[in-house]
DNA sequence: CGGGAAATGTCCGGATTCGGCCAGTCAACG
DNA sequence: CGTTGACTGGCCGAATCCGGACATTTCCCG
């Protein structure tokens, strides 16, 4: 496992895997990963995903064209592909989600594996909103969740990582 | 985990433990145990027991008087307990062990038990026989059994660990 | 609307059950 | 006698079961 850091109107970003990326996290939040022992730094790795994300976050890029290494029981990695269906700018709801998995009752089961999903931002969880509007939840904080979705909306966000939402 | 080796007229014998003694092996038979990575060898350890078998095999010794660790089942221990009753000299059936625990139809697990015995030689598994008279089995090998028994009736017993019987 | 309660599917860890294995014994058979 | 099969209790690993947690939803009331 290879990993290095970067920088990010959010804060700063771990990016690790192997030959593939598999692993994207936030540097706070509830969900925060960070480099376990017998990971190698390398900051020369994943240079498209660098280049990819700088340009997603100036709003010059609208979808990533990137090979990912997802890892999930199947049905987490059905949700994470349905997941990437949903365009740049929209949101759906968790229902919505679970029914697309073809388990239409399957609603926790969506939020349970979209706070599993191992490559935020790029896997876009943050396009799923509560059946009544609400963000609900976010690894990476509700705050991060509200200014990735502003930024969709062309909006120029204000980032307040200690804000409640 | 400390170990040392010592030779005897059955073979060079594994002794190891921590504080005290708490295994036994062979260097033949199908459960002879070897040094695990980890362990370390010292040769200054157990110096008592190294005295006590030295005695034993030179005919000199009927009884052991050692501090060991047993680690096991509570049936195991009941039953290497029941062993440690069976006078130098004399024989037991699996069946009278059986009944001695107090779990008269569990004769085969007796020999589970017995087969499981971690300190062999101090712990006299080898004066358990079967209901027929015949040794039926022994970790170090049937031949070291019946050398132990002969050694035991004051015979001057002749080793041949290839032997079958 | 806002809040509380019930009912969803999935995942995970711990507990439980289950089937094979064994250093035995006994009776039955050739 | 030697062999076979049935019966035995305990052990171990694998499969299974169960209960709680969860980034939800819906319904029902004030």
């Amino acid at each position: 496992m290879k990993y290095t850091w970067m920088q990010s109107p959010i804060g700063d970003l771990l990016l690790a895997g192997e030959a593939k990326l598999s692993l994207v996290s936030f540097p706070e939040g509830n969900k925060k990963q960070e480099p376990k022992s017998g990971w190698v730094r390398d900051d020369s790795i994943f240079p498209e995903v660098r280049r990819q994300l700088v340009e997603y976050f100036a709003g010059s890029r609208t979808t990533f064209d990137l090979e990912l290494e997802v890892r999930g029981t199947a049905f987490q990695k059905s949700v994470l592909k349905a997941l990437q269906t949903i365009p740049f700018g929209q949101t759906r709801t968790y229902k919505a989600i679970a029914e697309q998995v073809g388990s239409p009752k399957a609603v926790r089961a969506v939020g349970a594996a979209n706070g599993s999903n191992p490559i935020p931002i790029i896997i876009p969880c943050h396009r799923v909103i509560g059946s009544n509007g609400k963000l609900t939840g976010f690894g990476g904080g509700l705050p991060t969740k509200q200014y990735l979705l502003d930024l969709e909306q062309g909006r120029t966000p204000l980032f307040d990582a200690r804000a409640n939402g």
